[in-house]
DNA sequence: GCCGTTATTGATACAAAGTATTGACAACGG
DNA sequence: CCGTTGTCAATACTTTGTATCAATAACGGC
């Protein structure tokens, strides 16, 4: 079981695992996930690497999603950020003053979603959920 | 406290509050939300106001959810969807199949949101959490 | 190692969901 | 009823993607 922070390998991997191809592009653009250690946007990305197309960076995120390698997250204003996926099952601790997202697993989130099913009609099929705080940081020298 | 359905006069009555004027857009756009009794997409509701301005649509439906009369929630796919709010404090349940929102509010969300701020570092200002399902019709017809 | 098949690419156009701008207008308060 | 100023419609632009398509380059077989 692989739980921490996953590699360009790692992520070259588990598009091979989906039978994909691995291309340049492909190569690059698991490079500079890899160097970014916080979450970003597709477009932030799709800046850095220079010589890939915008909608091959794009297609590759979705890829990567699918995959399980990468999260995807909605900050308060709704705007989507990318980030490494480190372990599956998990919600987002996203800062609302940073950005800086954290992944985190907490059993009262199953309890939770075990209570509320005995009360809801129909069949659960999913569930988003994201937590929004100022980090440890930011609440510090934010005041 | 109100708790049902709000009227046309409670959406107007919500702008009011917020020290808005009451144009005849406004009083158009809350005559077609009271006539929906589901929840719809902004461009839908554009379509349906004639006479009015998209971007005045957009406008009214972002005030409305800042007075609280309204509520965005996202789809399984990321697509916004706007239901009117019937009671504060509440979290969602998204049909898949149908696309029909409710809302609902359990003591297990409340229970959860303690537990973990007691693991989370740093101060919790909020959260985001939907419940997707195949409601009750849904689930009988699609098998 | 070469070759053909076919996934993938980059460019471009398009789509959905909004926001910014601006001159005209109409609410509301006096 | 009149002036102030919030609001309007139209339009252009932005963000976050997806669709199309001809050209290219992976990979598998030989």
């Amino acid at each position: 079981m692989v739980s921490s922070t996953p590699t360009q390998d790692d992520i070259i991997a588990a598009l091979e695992d989906r039978g994909c191809r691995i291309t340049q592009p492909r190569r690059e653009l698991a490079a500079a996930l890899t160097r970014r250690r916080d979450a970003f946007s597709a477009e932030d990305l799709a800046a850095e690497l220079d010589g890939v197309g915008r909608a091959t960076v794009y297609r590759s995120l979705r890829l990567l999603v699918d995959a399980g390698a990468l999260c995807k997250t909605t900050m308060p204003d709704g705007s989507p950020r990318y980030s490494l996926d480190n372990a599956r099952h998990h919600h987002h601790l996203v800062c609302v003053d940073c950005g800086r997202i954290d992944e985190f697993r907490h059993p009262s989130v199953e309890r939770m979603l075990r209570a509320m099913s005995a009360d809801i009609e129909g069949e659960l099929v999913g569930h988003r959920l994201e937590i929004y705080r100022r980090c440890g940081v930011c609440a510090e020298s934010g005041g």
